[in-house]
Formats: C-alpha cells, structure tokens, sequence
RNA sequence: GGCGCCAUAGCCAAGCGGUUAGGCAGCGGAUUGCAAAUCCGUUAAGCCCGGUUCGACUCCGGGUGGCGCCUCCA
C-alpha cells in the first residue's frame, strides 16, 4: 500500500462525538474511510436527501482532491425499517410493498434506481460500495450473536433486543440522559421488551411476511440499526475515519449504532459528522409531515447544479430553508461564475495553462482555507467569486493573456467542478450539438445585416435563433452564443 | 418537561474582539442600432437588556422569538 502525495492542507471536522473541532488526521496515512447513512428505499428522493448526499458527495469530492484515497461506503436500507414508535410496528418496506401488490423486493429496486437517478441528476458522485440490507444478513446475525453471547442482548419469543442498560455510553452521542428518557410518553406498553428503552436486533417475523430469514430464535428480519455496524465494519474494518448522516438520524440511528458495535468489541467510526436538515416556511421538510418536494419535483423548476449551488451556499451543520428566493438567487450566483468560467475559457483559446496569476494563487489559497475550516463551501464559494471578480477585470482590462487564461480556466475546472460540482468541463455548451457551424453562418450573416443597419432583418435572426433555444449576445468582440435548456 | 441549535442589511449567507465577507435584488456607470446578456462601481447589517473590555456583530449573563431531537425520517 503506497502513500498518496498530498496538497498541502490543514483539514479540521467538527465532531459530533466529541463536540469538537478537531485536526483530521486519517487511520491509514493517504487513505480515507467514510461511512454515510444511505436511504431506506420504499418512497421518492427528496430535497432533504440532496442536502445530505450532497454535502458528502462534496466532502468525499475534497478528500480526493486534496490527494486521498478515498472508500466511500453508503448503503441501502431495503429491509427492517419500522413505521412507528418502538419496535411494535410494520416494516415500512412490506408495508409499502402490501399496499402497493408488488415484491418487497421490486419496490425496494423501483427505488433505488430512482435515488440513483436524482442523484446522478445532481451530479453526486456515486458511493464504492452501496451494499444493500438484505444482502448482509449473515453479518448482522453475527453481530447479534456476538452481543447476545457478551451479555448486551437477550431473545424474547423469537425477536432479540439490545439492553440499554448494559451500555453506560448508550446516549452520550445525542447528549440524553437515559435514565430520564426512561420518562418518555411514547413507549409502548405492550411491549415484551425489558425494558422500554431497549431496541430491537432482530424481530420474530409474523405470518404474513415475505421477507424472513431461518434463524435459531425462528424465523425474522433484522432491525433497523444493525445493518450499518455490519456493513460498515465489513467493508471499512472495525474502526474507520467518519461516520456521516442526517442530524434526524442521530437518535436514535446513530446512538443504537455505537452502542451495539462498541458493546461487540469494535471501536468504530473516529469522527461522526450530521448535515442539518432542509425546512420548508422554517419548519423540516420529512416525510411524516407531508411537506417534502421529491427531488425530481424540484428539477422540474431548477436546473440540477442551481440546487447544487444553493445546497452548497448554506453550510451543512446550518439548516437550509426551500424557497423560491433563494433558489433565484442561487441561479444568478451560479450564471455569474458560468459566465465569467465561459468568458476565460474563450480568452484561452487553445493555448496551454502558464502560470497562475497573483489573485488566482490567492483564491486558490483562501477556497482550500475555507474547505479546511470543516468543509466551509459558502465561504469557498466566496472565495470563488473573489477570484470571478479579478478575472473580469483582468479580462475587461486586457491583463489576462491566453495562457494565463488557460491556468484561470483550469483552476476553476478544479476548484468549482472537481470540489464543488457546480461547473462542468470547460467549453461544452459552445461545441455540443451539431448545430454549430450553422449558427456560427447565421450570425455571420446578421452580421452583414448590421452593418447594412438591415435592423429589421437582423433582428429576426436574433428572434429566430432564440425560439430554436439559441441566444445571441453581442459584445465587445463580436457575437457569442449559447444554447438554453 | 429534558437535551441541543439558531437569531446578521429587502432576500440568501459566512468569518472575525478593532481593518470590505460573498451572492441575489436595488441604485449609478460602461458597452449596445435596439434589446438581452455581460462587466465595473455602490447603498445597506448584526432581536432586546445588562456585563466584561481602551474597543463587541463577535465573549459572558438574562430576556424574547424561531427550529431540531426525545425511539418513522437525510
């Protein structure tokens, strides 16, 4: 195993553990292991998914810039989620699946292509591994063994539970006090629990369910929590650098998950990460509520890398409030940089990348501190249009020569596209399409028009053009044009 | 009720004990046959009350308002 070459770089994370922000120094000196909570597969993506997979997609994107090898590990809940409170309710998978006369397994495929989609759409990068629930249950029943052998877990009518009690850390993630929760108004009465607080490993399957598994206790399912300690240690190892996932999951998902690898003897994740969530009129957007845009809803009005923008100008521990504002001004943010990203590019020409000018090396500088400073991408984006400012005046100036251009054209590439997403490779809308040499005729053509002050009929040109979904833009330097999508 | 987070200009959103955040919108200008687009410049802030300090948007205390979690959720 060879060490990568790294940027230079100085990483701080806060984390949830311990509260803290601290240096990032990873297990294996060049590599990364990062485990993100995926989704459970029995309804549409939504906004509150891209913010999460959005903020780690950017926070693996920065990783391998900055020189790391990175395994990112997400998986896919198809199997054990309940509906309600406790542990009394229904797989939310079979009872989808009920519902809707299909396989469990079909519903849970039909949605997994489509969080692959969105995600696609979104331009996240996609996991290493998504290991789905039902393909692991060898090793989660291990985990249940191994826990029920050390005293942390105990079998009641063929389902198995976790006992709280036998886990003095159960809640210090979440910072609860377990012996007060004991309180709490909505645990089920009818339970065959120890005690109220515990939750369940492995559930007994009732008559009806399709999917089950033969196991010493009869047959069952696993429960909610465990499929991530299995999958995580067995493709991350029995610890790992981060744990990611959203800030709802972190009671109780999160603490369940520590508390039953750590009572099996595994150490664990090294740094916990939680996204804030996204709210509509200030209050979350969840499922429960009823309040949720599906992702595609949201493509429908907005182009993927303007919710990519606006995802990335709030920063992933603060809350993000869906409005049509914000996504406006997120559009116009984001054109600013496209247009100065296309005008440079245009100044390069063909030319090969020569030094990086003063103010790009100090942006540059700056976008890697902000990054640093626990993945600070609003800050980074300001840092980007620092660097957008300076370029159009040394554009507008006549101060940026070709090469030069070359080099600012492809830090932008770098920093803007292979960090944050939110810009593609230099130069496709110009040479997409095979309409190219016809508008490079027609605006030729107008051209002449014009100069024969043929007003009229220039401008029918222009009006053509545009209701064909091509722009035309006169500047300085002749015509420019642009597909619109 | 318990635990935690937040309050910044018309809107979105950061850092920082003293020196411009940034974006959108607005305003002024450049460019243009017109338009659009683009570019340059620019206005504007820190919920309330107290305290610490030479100095607070930034630290501390107390209010007020909003949000999240307390076994469905990214």
């Amino acid at each position: 195993m060879t060490t990568p070459s790294l940027r230079p770089h100085q990483l701080q994370i806060l984390d949830s553990w311990t509260r803290t922000k601290r240096p990032f120094e990873p297990l294996t000196p060049g590599h990364v292991g990062i485990y993100v909570c995926g989704p459970t597969v029995y309804s549409d993506t939504h906004l509150g998914h891209a913010k999460s997979y959005i903020s780690f997609d950017v926070v693996v994107r920065y990783f391998r810039w900055l020189g790391y090898r990175v395994r990112y590990v997400q998986n896919i809940t198809d199997v054990g989620h309940l509906t309600d409170n406790a542990d009394e309710g229904e797989d939310k998978l079979l009872k989808r699946a009920r519902l809707d006369r299909v396989h469990p397994m079909e519903l849970a495929e039909t949605y997994t292509r489509l969080y692959f989609r969105d995600m696609d759409a979104l331009g996240v990068t996609r996991p290493d591994i998504s290991p789905r629930a039902t393909q692991h249950v060898p090793e989660q029943l291990a985990i249940i063994r191994q826990l029920i052998q050390k005293g942390h877990a105990y079998e009641v009518g063929g389902s198995v539970y976790f006992s709280v009690k036998s886990w003095s850390e159960y809640g210090k993630l979440s910072g609860r006090d377990i012996e007060e929760s004991e309180e709490g108004t909505r645990v089920s009465v009818r339970s065959d629990k120890r005690d109220p607080r515990d939750f369940a490993l492995w559930k007994a399957a009732e008559g009806g369910h399709i999917l089950r598994w033969d196991t010493e206790w009869g047959p069952g399912f696993p429960g909610w929590h465990i499929e991530c300690s299995a999958m995580s240690q067995k493709y991350l190892g029995d610890t790992f650098d981060i744990h990611g996932g959203g800030l709802d999951n972190q009671f109780p998902h999160h603490e369940c998950e520590i508390a039953q690898s750590h009572a099996a003897g595994v150490p664990f994740a090294r740094f916990w990460m939680h996204n804030n969530l996204i709210t509509v009129d200030g209050q979350k957007m969840s499922k429960s509520l009823g309040n949720f845009t599906s992702v595609a809803k949201a493509l429908e009005k907005h182009a993927p890398e303007t919710v990519r923008f606006w995802v990335l100008s709030t920063h992933y521990r603060s809350p993000a409030n869906y409005a049509d504002d914000a996504l406006t001004a997120a559009k116009g943010g984001l054109d600013r940089l496209l247009n100065c990203y296309r005008e440079v590019h245009r100044k390069a020409g063909s030319e090969a990348p020569g030094a990086l000018p003063d103010f790009a090396v100090r942006a540059e500088r700056a976008f890697v501190a902000s990054m640093d400073d626990d993945f600070n991408t609003p800050l980074a984006l300001g840092a980007l249009f620092d660097l957008v400012r300076e370029t159009n005046a040394a554009l507008a100036g006549g101060q940026l020569a070709p090469p030069a251009a070359a080099a600012v054209t492809q830090l932008m590439a770098s920093l803007g596209g292979d960090v944050l997403g939110v810009l593609g490779p230099p130069g496709v809308a110009e040479t997409s399409g095979s309409v190219g040499p016809l508008v490079e005729l027609l605006i030729d053509l107008r051209k002449e028009l014009k100069s024969r002050k043929a007003f009229d009929l220039s401008d029918r040109v222009r009006d053509g053009l545009l209701a064909q979904g091509i722009e035309l833009k006169d500047g300085k330097e002749g015509t420019v044009w642009t597909k619109k999508n």
